[in-house]
DNA sequence: AAGTCGGGGGA
DNA sequence: TCCCCAGACTT
């Protein structure tokens, strides 16, 4: 039943049309026996969870740059990490990589595992990512199913059931479809193909080296698979973040608890957010002044309307809440992205910033 | 099974 | 605008 003809089929394109990216050892030397860092495959498909490519791109030279090693990582300092990470986003996978990396010296011996089922265990490790691990950094016939699988696979056998309902179909089809000669090779060409030929909206069957066997070209289909049940809207909701600035330079933040929207991340502090502003008050007892400009943001099931509140403090200021980060300290880019958004319209009221 | 969780680029 | 992206985790 296992197809390894049309997966030939697809390495060959592969050996020729594999994109260069900085995680990836290219075809010819992984023919020749050569393997990736396990280090570098797991930062980058962390990474990769939901985020295009080229937004990935710079965060993983830098990660590795800063900490070359799961080792140096793991004794990084935490909020130096989520710092790195802001602009990312979905933060918990900042959170995750450092557990994981602490795991795994303190529990792997620093060698990350070399099989699916001890991968799924880490943190921050599903489905998809164990077993991209597993067969691109080890070469385990293990079957990848992200986005790009789901939709070649079911275009391939012109599978109509909406998705999520058809991932259980959709990952029987792909484990069907896996090699046992070059796992690793062909998890990366599927997904390549899903990226740049069979594309969500205008595929490119024209050149596609899988135009043979694929049953929704034939049936004419391609374009609008796959099916997914329709999302809800997403509502607005509104809230007010407070921007004070002492006498010295230093910036009131706050980082935010590790659970829930933006955790672990440096903030201003503010008022909740929810469809009225709710009942609060600012930080700090100062004169606050509106900038007269809100930060508008989208995340991922809601709208935010975020109004901004501006204030020069004394040198004595006794804040609430949040604590002063001198000037030195404070990095804009440490916020997220709604954060440096506010940031960026408060700056034009502080007069001597520019 | 459904909800939570970011952000950006392309159509 | 809307959709998509090398998904994981919680409820």
């Amino acid at each position: 039943m296992r197809d390894t003809a049309q997966a030939a089929d697809l390495l060959s394109w592969y050996d020729q049309h594999a994109r260069a990216l900085p995680w990836r050892v290219p075809p010819a030397e992984s023919r020749a026996g050569h393997r990736p860092d396990p280090y570098h495959i797991w930062m980058s498909e962390v990474m990769l969870q939901q985020t295009t490519v080229a937004a990935v791109k710079e965060y993983f030279t830098r990660f590795t740059t800063l900490w070359p090693t799961v080792q140096d990582l793991a004794a990084a300092d935490d909020a130096r990490v989520m710092g790195e990470w802001a602009g990312l986003g979905y933060y918990a996978r900042a959170r995750n990589l450092l557990k994981c990396a602490r795991v795994v010296v303190a529990e792997h011996n620093g060698q990350f595992p070399d099989n699916r089922e001890a991968l799924l265990k880490l943190p921050g490790i599903g489905p998809y990512t164990a077993a991209a691990i597993a067969s691109i950094a080890f070469n385990r016939a293990e079957t990848v199913v992200d986005g790009n699988v789901e939709r070649v696979m079911a275009r391939l056998f012109d599978i109509h059931t909406p998705l999520p309902a058809a991932k259980p179909e959709l990952t029987e089809k792909a484990a069907l479809m896996t090699p046992g000669d070059r796992p690793g090779d062909y998890a990366q060409a599927v997904m390549d193909l899903g990226a740049t030929i069979c594309s969500p909206r205008s595929p490119a069957c024209g050149i596609c080296p899988w135009v043979a066997p694929c049953a929704a070209r034939a049936a004419g289909t391609a374009a609008e698979l796959p099916k997914k049940t329709p999302k809800k809207p997403k509502p607005t909701r509104v809230g007010v973040a407070y921007i004070a600035r002492r006498a010295d330079g230093a910036f009131l933040l706050e980082t935010r608890p590790d659970k829930g929207l933006l955790g672990g991340m440096l903030c201003w502090p503010g008022s909740d957010w929810a469809e009225e502003v709710p009942e609060h008050s600012p930080p700090v007892e100062a004169d606050w002044r509106d900038p007269g400009a809100e930060a508008l943001h989208t995340f991922t099931h809601f709208h935010l309307r975020l109004a901004i509140r501006v204030a020069d403090l004394p040198r004595g200021s006794n804040p609430e809440r949040g604590q002063f980060l001198p000037p030195e300290q404070f990095r804009p880019s440490d916020l997220p992205t709604v954060m440096r958004k506010a940031f960026d319209l408060a700056r034009a009221s502080f007069v001597d910033m520019s």
